[in-house]
RNA sequence: UUAGACUAUCGGCCAAUCGCCCGUGCCUUACAAGGCACGGGAGGAAAGUCCGGGCAACGUAGGGAAUGACAGUUGCUAACGGCAACCAGAGGUAACUCUAGGGAAAGUGCCACAGAAACAAUACCGCCCUCACGCCUCUGCAAGAGGCUAGUGCUAGGAAAAGUCUGAGAAAUUCGAAGGAGACGUAUUUGAAUACGUCGACUGAAUCUCGCAAGGCUUUGACGUAGCAAUAGCCCUACAAUCUGGCGCAGCAAGCUUUGCUUGCUGGCUGAGAUUGGGUGCAGGGGUGUGAGGGUAAGGGUGAAAAGAGUGGGGUAAGAGCCCACAACAGAUCAUGGUGACAUGAUCAGUAGGUAAACCCUGUCUGUUGCAAGGAGGUCUGUCUUCAAAGGUUUCCCGCCGAAGUCAGACCGUAAAAGCCGCUUGAUCCAUUGAGUAAUUGAUGGACUAGAUAGAUGAUUGGCUCCCGCACCUUUUGCUGAUUUAAUCCUUUUUUACAAAGUUUAAAAAUAAGUCAUCAAAAGGUGCGGGAACAAAACCCGGCUUAUAGAUAGUCUGACAAA
RNA sequence: GCAGGGAUAGUGAAGCGGUCAAACACGGCUGACUGUAAAUCAGCUCCCAUCGGGUUCGGGGGUUCAAAUCCCUCUCCCUGCA
């Protein structure tokens, strides 16, 4: 899990960014971003009741994904202040091997600093 | 040992690295914030949201009804639709389990199809009785002074109605009454017998509970029964068979008294008598069919269910709780035991279809909204609308209130479902102990044990434990096959016994021990792979329901075996 | 957090205690008509089978003689309020 200043508050902070972000997609994952008002990223992951019936596994997954864009972020210090979304849409993420999983991580934390940047 | 029943507990552990939330302390900093250290951080169901409460708000929050929920009894509880113990019923060999377990005798509705009839109704088949008609059969009688049919007239009969009398009652029931083998008593009598009285098996479609019915007289008299009279029409007026007779006509045969006579046989004629059959009519008995009227609910059939108390006996025309005996069921009263549901026994009067998870009736509870509650939208001014027959009270009535609402403006406040409080010390948990069968509860001591808010308690790697699968190895046991040895058996040497041999050919088994191979089972070990249930707080608590791999412990029951 | 509605044939959708394998419409298949196709007409359209039988109305359990229908429970879907 990350801390508290890098997650949204209130219902309505993800508004703007549901509205104006920019979508990457890799397999059964997608990440919206766009640049944000502070200095720090923020980081929402959704997984809708679609994915799984039970709770213990939407936490699982969500658990996975903070957890390997944490280690992302601690290894490339100075990462732009973005505020970002990461949609799940299968539940196969529960039990894919742990390489694989911050591979894509990385893939995506990667364009979408670049994307940003260029701009 | 095995198959179960019930209850309780647990429901992965360890390490490393990197993290998250809360609290406390210290440091940095103007504050916000940051850093370090220490401590704490999901469940038995946190779930479903099916009940009940706490808490909070709504002060027009009072009463009643409705709605909704529940339903054996007693108890427990803050409360409950929960729990405990017991009662009744059901299931199980048993331990034990299950039950929306008030009322169908308050009323309404429904019970499809089938069936006669689906709940005080009805009669399809069947059984029984009466009447009318037809047929069959039996018996008796009759036959010209005949029979049948049709209508007409007269006489008799007569359903029913009205009136009246008797009678407790003339119509609905009730009381009784008829015949009667015989018995007893009294009187007469030698006795038998007779008379009177009482009892009386039995009979009885008058007799009684129904079926089913107590009459007499008078008047009217449907109907068309019986008789008589005449009329019209029709039928018959003597049939068949057999037997006993009579005639002596014809033929044949035999005898002698020979143109003949006698006897016998066959044919013919006659029709006196008898018998049998058949026909007609009348009367009576029996059987059967059809129709009408009635009785019955035992039996058949239909259906999930058939009038709802079964078996046996009596009873009857046939039958029936119609009666009796025993058994069954529910009710009332009484007695005993129990706080009670209820149980047991006695008496009385009874026997009523099912369905209330159909409406309903009875009893009990029930104000509304929910932590996104609430603290926290207030004050003032103006305008307009409605209003004691109005409006409000979140379904209605009574009652209650005297105002309620719209719009505009000003001030403070608010805003991104911002932040803070509510918020975790509570019907709390643990231990010991008292009361109680138990649920539960009293006392003492101890503990503080999550508080997030796009939502914390984790991710990765390694190890251990447990389970499953596969492969290999070891041990044990067992089956099968091959082989060796031993003895027996078998074969050959003409037969038998002994002895010898069994190399080839032919025939032919089993036992014991050993070795090898294959297979199976069990135990152990090694390696590899896979798996480790159900599932995560969202104000709190008590329950219920549902999901749950497995592990452990205790009590009890059945079966088998051994001692 | 609270409340309401629904699940029926391939699809949509009636039926709400009884003669119900279940109306109706659309689709699908076969046949007829036509040189061909469309339209139209007839039949079939859960399974075995072609007489008939069996299983059924989201899953499970119960009440009833009888359940798609009534009651309880579970699963899924949809909607509303704050």
């Amino acid at each position: 899990m990350i801390s508290l200043k890098h997650r949204f508050h209130g219902h309505g902070s993800l508004n703007y960014l549901m509205k104006h972000g920019k979508t990457i997609k890799v397999q059964s994952m997608a990440l919206r971003y766009c640049p944000g008002k502070y200095d720090e990223y923020r980081l929402a992951v959704v997984v809708s009741k679609k994915v799984s019936k039970s709770a213990v596994v939407r936490n699982r997954i969500r658990r996975r994904i903070f957890e390997s864009v944490r280690l992302y972020i601690k290894a490339h210090p100075g990462y732009p202040g973005l505020d970002m979304s990461l949609s799940v849409y299968d539940d196969t993420l529960t039990n894919r091997d742990w390489l694989e999983l911050e591979k894509q991580i990385t893939y995506l934390l990667q364009n979408a600093a670049k994307h940003a940047g260029s701009k």
